[in-house]
RNA sequence: CGGGGUGUAGCGCAGUUGGUUUAGCGCGCAGCGUUUGGGACGCUGAGGUCGGAGGUUCAAAUCCUCUCACCCCGACCA
């Protein structure tokens, strides 16, 4: 390609709505165009760039047995309300209306699709195990798209589907596909982790997300390095230590005059935080919740929400917690009537804590549990956090920020069940189908790799998954033969097989390199009279900092050596 | 949804106590010339319904009302 002829320009301004760097350079080296919030042309670069990502993902699809379809982005809306998405996901659905005002929704994701389908053509044990997926555009009406590509709101994703006939078959297909995972990863030359994941509003069990390392990133990583336990923050679990011992003392009103957090509470006791139990409130689907645990621990809302298996979860606002007659400041599980209360299983992890006194300005000292109040539900919904021991082995948990580009669900039969995909075993019985997802966002995985791949002179290309392979940078062309090496070159690297951007404009060396390492692409190869003395070409990783001269007569072996494995 | 911010040329910005009657600057773009190993220089030129609608006024990019769009922060507080 010549750069004469590309659809796109390089800008030397970062963008002013471009907030994270990956974002700014493909705005800036030309990959991507904005049309609406989250809504995105791809240019030629980033449309090659992310096609050959998708390349890798079919490739690895297809040795994974997988089997391309192709399901459409409309689709009916009675669909989404047999799932019950058209609720559980309802502000994210994006809808249009035909021309009889039949209400038709475009895909977020295609679990009611595929299982449609998977009802009218599944329907013997001899018809699995059966991987599908495709490769297509989805709609999320996201309440806040970020980050360029990373949080877009038509979005490139490869999305698939396990068909087993039991769990066991479920295991080797979920298996499989998280191996073909890792092998996208590594050939893509980026950096990611599985970590344990809560499954959200898709549904299911089991479930890994995969995260790229970058602190641009929207989510953080619970991880230990002893142990190698990664878990999302949201699904984390911590060890909560015992923080006191000895003997339940009867309970004991204090006086704690304009005392409301526990920060000053415990300030003006002078006590640990963790010697403190903290309140608060929730509105689960309309129910008012009592929420109770630990002072030095954070409410988990994820965990919450699980644990409450509730559709929406918001702190209640202040009206709420004065009308059901709580005294915030002051509050505690001691006493209450009628309400729900879900305590944090760190409740139970000590003795004589203060609490709230249900009175302004008055805490109890020595409240313990079950002695002294009693929750509905006990469990953890303790958010876990970098320091924490680590529950499997105990040591120290850190934390890191990653973009999660792919997520892998064990779905069962939550949705076999409701869309009646069910097969005949041996014996002639019917069961539902056990249901596998896997999602991996193209899309997001190319502006994952421009967060986690670049310097402070632009991108620097996987080679992978860069546009093209090389830059070809012919200097001072007038009056030398460096046009006509040039042009000999261009072609005869393209006859190998190999990639070329060729910058046949007549800029200076300077605004040409600038562009080279903004791009970035693997390899430049500079032409100019110089190199010509010595009957060469100046070769130049994008990752290295020094070029050096090699013989024309050697260069194209070089690059196949290189490029074409 | 809540909070904050910004809309002026393709991009980045200035101009906003209303008034030098044709709205500026830099980059980019077009033409000519001189240049050329890390974003060269000179001259000339094209490009704007100042996000939109309504209003106030002799006069609005500038003041008022409404509206739209985009960006950021928060979705941790008893």
């Amino acid at each position: 390609m010549r750069i004469s002829k590309l659809f796109s320009k390089t800008t030397r301004e970062i963008p002013a709505d471009a907030d994270t760097t990956g974002h700014q350079l493909a705005v800036r080296a030309g990959l991507i165009n904005q049309a609406a919030a989250g809504i995105y042309t791809y240019l030629p670069l980033g449309w090659r760039a992310l096609q050959k990502i998708e390349a890798i993902f079919r490739d690895e699809m297809d040795k994974a047995g997988g089997l391309e379809l192709h399901m459409p982005v409309l689709s009916p809306n009675e669909w989404w309300a047999k799932s019950g998405r058209d609720v559980t996901m309802g502000d994210v659905l994006f809808h249009v209306f035909d021309r009889r005002e039949r209400k038709l929704t475009m895909g977020p994701t295609h679990e009611e699709v595929i299982t449609t389908l998977a009802a009218r053509y599944i329907q013997s044990y001899r018809d699995m195990p059966l991987m599908l997926y495709q490769i297509q555009t989805k709609f999320r009406d996201e309440p806040r798209p970020r980050a360029g590509l990373i949080r877009a709101r038509e979005f490139s994703m490869k999305d698939a589907y396990s068909f087993d006939v039991d769990a066991a078959g479920l295991d080797v297909a979920y298996k499989n596909m998280r191996q073909a995972y890792i092998n996208i990863f590594k050939r893509c030359g980026l950096e990611a982790i599985p970590v344990e994941a809560d499954s959200g509003a898709i549904g299911g069990k089991d479930s890994e997300e995969f995260m790229v390392i970058t602190e641009a990133g929207e989510d953080e990583i619970i991880f230990c390095p002893a142990c190698n336990y990664s878990a999302n923050a949201e699904k984390a679990v911590s060890v909560k230590e015992k923080v006191a011992d000895g003997k339940p003392l009867p309970v004991e009103e204090i006086s704690t005059p304009g005392m409301k957090t526990i920060e000053e509470l415990a300030d003006f006791l002078k006590i640990p935080h963790s010697a403190t139990i903290k309140a608060v409130f929730y509105i689960a689907d309309k129910q008012f919740v009592f929420g109770v645990i630990r002072g030095d621990l954070a409410v988990n809302e994820v965990k919450l929400k699980n644990q409450l298996k509730c559709a929406d979860l918001r702190m209640a606002t202040e009206e709420e917690v004065k009308a059901q007659g709580i005294v915030a400041g002051s509050a505690s599980p001691l006493g209450l009537k009628g309400i729900k209360i879900i305590a944090d299983d760190s409740v139970t992890s000590g003795v004589n804590f203060v609490a709230g006194g249900n009175k302004p300005d008055t805490h109890l000292k020595n409240v313990n549990y079950p002695r002294d109040f009693k929750a509905d539900i006990v469990a953890d919904i303790a958010l876990a956090q970098a320091g924490d021991k680590c529950a499997k082995c105990s040591g120290a948990l850190t934390s890191k920020r990653g973009i999660e580009a792919a997520h892998i669900f064990k779905l069962g039969t939550v949705y076999s069940e409701k869309f009646g995909a069910t097969f005949i075993d041996e014996k002639g019985a019917s069961h539902p189908i056990v249901m596998g997802c896997y999602g991996f966002g193209p899309s997001r995985l190319l502006g994952a790799a421009l967060e986690q791949c670049n310097d402070d002179k632009g991108i620097i290309w996987p080679l992978a998954i860069a546009p093209y392979q090389v830059y070809l940078c012919p200097l001072y062309r007038e009056g030398s033969k460096v046009d006509e090496v040039a042009d000999k070159l261009y072609a005869d690297l393209q006859t190998a097989g190999i990639e070329v951007l060729l910058d046949d404009r007549s800029e200076s060396a300077g605004v040409k390199f600038n562009d080279a390492d903004l791009i970035g692409l693997p390899f430049r190869i500079t032409v100019s009279p110089r190199t010509l003395e010595k009957d060469g070409v100046e070769f130049k990783a994008r990752t290295e900092k020094e070029a050096s001269v090699i013989p024309l007569k050697e260069i194209v072996a070089k690059l196949k050596l290189t490029i074409v494995v």
